[in-house]
DNA sequence: TTATTATATTAGGTCATCCTTATAATATCA
DNA sequence: TGATATTATAAGGATGACCTAATATAATAA
């Protein structure tokens, strides 16, 4: 017999899931945690119920969901398992970077402590994930997160991508098949009236960017040096 | 969304539960699967009625379960998996080899076939995990089970270890605090009257193993040399 | 062959995690 | 402020995986 689980894999992504979108916006709506899950709002509402009795989160109706200081924790240990397995699954077997994070979400659930730091003790602790997002210590702090929105910049602007905000394998392959990845320098040609798309110069080609997309990737602005 | 599985890692631990018995006796009952698990028979029974559904196995009330040509690929599988992943977590992680079999019994129902593949790859397609036994292949075949259970060697018999029957973390423990490991030189020097338990010297050595015990250890026996 | 034992099934739960449909309550915008 | 849109809850189900207690049936040993 194993040791009985509070919760399994379930309620790890709810917490992983509010975790990554309390950066866009505090309280969480629980509708957009159903919406990333692809979950039902009543049973969104349902487990995050649950998670209330267990102190993991706070509810406030009509307004959302924050993570306690003990879901914090729970949320970074998930994340940084699943950074973790990212940084293996590409630098040890040679995964591509857009297709890891799918194969890390399953393992992130699966992966004990023992197994998690020595993990990291062989990686050598690495900062990031392959998509630059920062990896918690292993007592569930999340360092802090650098940068803005690519979305923010106007024409002119140069910068440097740092990370791309962990939302889906979508998103991230149609980066990559416009040569947007972290450490990548990039610049600013035009935006499109009427908040349309940015345009991006990457290397010697610029690629068209929605606003919707433009808003996960961040970077670290270029002094304007004019 | 991920694909919707037809089952999760309870089935999984089935199939492998029933492949792993079915070398001691076939067919397997369900008593001893339910044993093995630690799962009611009742509960036991229900599971094999819903893999006998989706045609994994065969049942023979009052005899036993059979894994079909389906169920055996779907086993092989998990075991694959387990043993490639035990394999990483002693050669890479540097986890003692006693520990590692149920770290890698969660990861194995969390990983993709890309990345098993890819494992395999990186590992340089190993033949045995560090309990010495064989992998099976990527298209679900077990290789041929070489060796005879320790148990039946008379005094005087000479021997290497080849394989540990994958029966629980106690067992291997029990068993690495007396040298008993794959590659190890061992001969029996004594066996108790009335089927008591064997006396194995182990480089200079003499350990006590009850017959339980070393039935699931399995020898290269010397050639009686004389 | 009968008594004992092993095995299976029936009945009636629990719990986590999902669903749809319908209704109630609040927020927000005009 | 009142209408509309969001958000929450209530009601009723489903499924997979587990449980105990009681009963039925087949296998086997005396
Ligand atoms: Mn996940
Ligand atoms: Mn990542
Ligand atoms: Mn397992
Ligand atoms: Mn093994």
């Amino acid at each position: 017999m194993v040791q009985k689980r509070f919760f399994g894999s379930s309620a790890e992504m709810y917490l992983k899931t509010i975790a990554e979108l309390a950066h866009e916006r505090e309280p969480v709506p629980v509708t957009s945690v159903a919406d990333r899950l692809g979950i039902s709002t009543v049973s969104a509402s349902e487990m995050i119920h649950r998670l209330e009795d267990r102190k993991f989160v706070k509810h406030r109706p009509y307004k959302g969901v924050y993570l306690t200081a003990e879901g914090r924790r729970k949320a970074n240990g998930v994340i940084r398992r699943q950074r973790l397995w990212e940084c293996f699954l590409t630098n040890g077997l040679g995964i591509p970077w857009e297709h890891v994070h799918d194969f890390a979400c399953q393992l992130e659930h699966a992966t004990d402590p023992v197994v998690t730091e020595a993990l990291a003790d062989y990686l050598e602790h690495p900062a990031t994930c392959p998509h630059g997002n920062p990896i918690p210590t292993a007592d569930g702090e999340m360092p802090a997160l650098e940068g803005v929105p690519l979305v923010n910049l106007m024409p002119g602007e140069k910068g440097v991508i740092l990370r791309i905000h962990p939302v889906s394998e979508e998103l991230v392959k149609h980066l990559d098949e416009r040569g947007i990845s972290p450490g990548r320098e990039i610049e600013v040609t035009e935006i499109a009236p009427f908040n349309g798309p940015q345009s991006i110069e990457v290397g010697d080609e610029i690629h068209v960017l929605g606003r919707e997309v433009a808003a996960h990737v961040m970077v670290q602005q270029a002094a304007d040096t004019r």
